[in-house]
DNA sequence: GTCTATAGCCAGATAGAC
DNA sequence: GTCTATCTGGCTATAGAC
């Protein structure tokens, strides 16, 4: 019994690193994050895989549904970290820290992931309409009526929703968009632009509190 | 002696509306900005110029300098209004202030510029290295300096100029970068949108100056 | 300087054996 | 399911007439 249940799980283990369907996607998301759309090679992407080019049409019948399909599974990771702003139920200070937190570590973990789905949504804006009507798509309603209620109560200054959720947004996502732009401008190395990003986890959620908070 | 004058002005005018170089790096940077490098087409450029697909051979030898011609052109354009930050003499408060309306101003002329920048430094990192020797290439020494007087004086509160720098600059341009995310997100339509990046010119700097400002 | 025509290459996709 | 071999189209780049 134990042991059918423990196999069990290490099959989903196995699932992505040994099916090969599996591996055609790991191999995919690497390339496609890397290199776009436009530039990524199915040969490359079948190298990487340790298949044969043909096996990618066989799963996935051509580059574009093989893109959409890491690009679907790229903004289901992504979704989740911004619904932790808009749908959690702390307050709003306790929020940014925490999203603030989080995120920076997701996007350590996934580095090429916040630039490709902002690239690949600048190439085809249509494409992201597909995902609008999904369940756990990030929706702002709640946030907006928080925010109202923060800004009556006086715990916040006021400001309208839209702008402070971009605010957030921003400050956390856009140094490792432009990371290439930062690292020249600062005149850093690899490891020092890591330890920014690091300090970062703490200076972005005093940076958006002080700003909003009434004292 | 004045129709002279008046002729050379027009001519100036006119070296980049008529001359057949000027129209296809017009055309090429259209392209350029809105396909990005792999995806864009030397015979779609070459329409867009109302000339022949040779022709872009003949003025720019190959698609990578043409490339490089447009990208040059385009970081050219962008240089000056990150040097308003770095290097001007008035306060960090003023400089802000000026920086943010200046800057989305700038943006909503060029559109696509920022995102173009970004997205081929991450294709390419080391393309930027070629220009860094330049005169006017932004740098920070300045700046860093003005920030610890600042802080020392008690103008403002305790922040790295690096951090602080990173902050102006991700409220200013992130916004346009992920514009088609967060048009969904917000759920705007295109007139909404202006709207909001318009009142972004007084709430951006708002947002800043109540952050760093000590009271 | 400007065009037409084409060389030469490379990528995505398929056929068909095993 | 997996492979090899090949088709087909589109792209950059050039040759050469005017």
């Amino acid at each position: 019994m134990l042991t059918t249940w423990l196999n069990c799980l290490v099959d989903m283990k196995k699932a992505k690193d040994e099916n090969t369907e599996g591996q055609i996607l790991d191999a995919a998301k690497n390339v496609f994050q890397a290199k776009g759309m436009d530039g990524a090679r199915m040969q490359e992407i079948a190298d990487k895989a340790g298949i044969n080019k043909a096996m990618l049409h066989y799963y996935y019948r051509s580059k574009q549904l093989l893109f959409e399909a890491v690009f679907k599974n790229a903004f289901s990771l992504l979704a989740p970290q911004l619904n932790a702003i808009l749908n959690d139920d702390s307050y709003i200070e306790d929020k940014v820290k925490n999203f603030t937190s989080n995120y920076i570590s997701f996007v350590i973990k996934h580095p090429y992931l916040p630039n490709f789905i902002i690239q690949e949504l600048n190439r085809n804006p249509d494409f992201i309409l597909n995902l609008k009507d999904n369940k756990g798509f990030p929706n702002l309603e709640k946030f907006r009526k928080q925010v109202a209620i923060e800004v009556k109560k006086g715990i916040i200054k006021p400001i309208s929703a839209e702008q402070l959720f971009i605010n957030i947004l921003a400050l956390n996502i856009f140094p490792f968009v432009a990371r290439p732009l930062i690292m020249t401008f600062i005149n850093t190395d690899k490891a020092a632009y890591n330890k920014l990003m690091e300090d970062r986890k703490a200076e972005v959620a005093n940076f958006i509190i002080h700003s909003i908070k009434n004292t």
